[in-house]
DNA sequence: CGTCGAGTTGAACGACTTCAACGAAAGTGG
DNA sequence: CCACTTTCGTTGAAGTCGTTCAACTCGACG
């Protein structure tokens, strides 16, 4: 864990968007939110905050965002101003490489929270793309940084969320450093199914919100070789796989596949 | 940038050390360390503290430790109470799965802070090794909270170290996930060279700290294709290589190497 | 109805891995 | 101090897994 910065190892296409927009998050301050009535306060900021932490969070006050399938929350190069929470619907989040390749770093589900990488230097270091019509709370970062000023509670967890976020980029490294395909998909499809499961959905049947091609992007490798690895899995009867909707036949023998030579 | 524990795409072997230790960090409470005289402050953690800041630092008197060529500095698994800056020497950390295999994650030069990953769940993620005898700075974590506690701007610099280390990852993700062999290295190569430059050594010409196989776990090949993209770098009149001693011949070439098909 | 994007599948290719052999350097122990 | 082993790095040859290119199906949408 080094702190340098990343000047060198990738130089984002922060000038693929001409002129990196400033723009306030539009229709933000519509609806005032309350996280002490959230449904979602168990799996997102709130979470591990005691009751009058989290009135200071409503006393924020802040605003939510509607936002289209397809369309952008914010762009690598966009000015940090809110950390997002996901309400509703699907979000990815990508690198770019100034000749247009595209690196998806995240699948973003309700509860989740987004943009702590624009931290770094006041800029957003990601863009973050609804796969899906969806709704996020936007909340503004100076805001929560004086409610954590003063309660080393609401500091705590802010650190332990950015800590989380370390840990799980260190997962996708290890997959896309040292797994071969099978693995990859495995660890994909097992990752998800929790997720599902720990918002109140089946763990073994759910619908894709991604592409191939995003799969792809996400484990690093090329979509025809998603797709084959599906059928492959499929014919192992431990899928069944139908375009994006995946029932996981037999969880056991996914994991297997994703973690095969135990010695 | 979800926030979930990452129970399943990476099951962190820390059942590997059997009985994952929770001593603390012996001798580290040998030498009292002023940051406030610290040649490395500009580089390190008071870097963008204002000197009241830099003074409560000093405050906390916190120890040093030395760590001997090999030797662990933490293992993924033990509690996590420090964060560790790097005074002298360089180290690795490292992730296990439990089948054995290693994937570098990082490595962590004088000024660098190391171990951030242990907030998430109060365990460290990873294994920190020192790669040649060094020295590090052993600050408790709580008084590092409570010293932010009351201070935003302390704060701020905690948070934004923490970003920093995401906006890192972010880039071996990319790296990792859609570049081939001589790029990889390439860009290895240029941010090693930035970073040795920082410190005031030659960006041109250095001594590796780590084996080719520590190289290659770091950009997710084998040790040959690094040894042969290493030969193949110098037959271009890139690079000359003699075991860890590498010398920058070209280092636009090697940019260009780097990210080569820019339309 | 035609077009377009998403997904599947086959075949050929290629980049990286695997296996293997070798030399140099560094540690080990008499 | 010198044989010994071990580790590290280089290089070649063969093999493999994933990519690339291409053709085709299916469903959505004007």
């Amino acid at each position: 864990m080094n702190v340098q910065a990343p000047t060198a190892l990738v130089r984002l296409a922060r000038d693929a968007a001409a002129a990196p927009s400033d723009r306030p998050a539009a229709g933000a301050a519509a609806l005032k939110t309350q996280c002490s009535s959230c449904h979602l306060r168990d799996l997102c900021l709130p979470c591990g905050l005691g009751l009058p932490e989290v009135a200071r969070l409503d006393g924020l006050g802040f605003g939510r965002r509607k936002v289209k399938a397809g369309e952008e929350l914010y762009r690598g190069g966009d000015r940090f101003q809110y950390v997002h929470a996901v309400r509703s619907g699907t979000f990815k989040s990508s690198l770019m490489l100034s000749d247009g390749r595209e690196q998806v770093s995240g699948f973003h589900m309700a509860g989740e929270l987004m943009g702590l990488d624009g931290l770094a230097n006041g800029r957003h270091a990601s863009t973050a793309t609804a796969l899906e019509d969806a709704e996020v709370c936007a909340i503004p970062y100076v805001h929560l940084n004086e409610l954590a000023t003063g309660s080393s509670e609401m500091q705590l967890v802010m650190a332990r969320l950015m800590s989380r976020e370390i840990v799980r980029e260190h997962s996708l490294m290890m997959l896309l450093g040292s797994m071969n395909a099978e693995e990859r998909v495995a660890a994909f499809l097992i990752n998800l199914s929790q997720r599902m499961k720990a918002r109140g959905y089946s763990p073994s049947e759910f619908h894709l919100r991604m592409s191939r091609a995003e799969i792809g992007s996400y484990l690093g490798m090329k979509l025809e070789t998603v797709s084959r690895t599906f059928s492959a899995f499929q014919q192992q009867r431990l899928l069944e796989v139908d375009k994006r909707h995946i029932r996981i036949v037999d969880l056991e023998g996914l994991m297997r596949a994703f973690q095969p030579q135990v010695h």
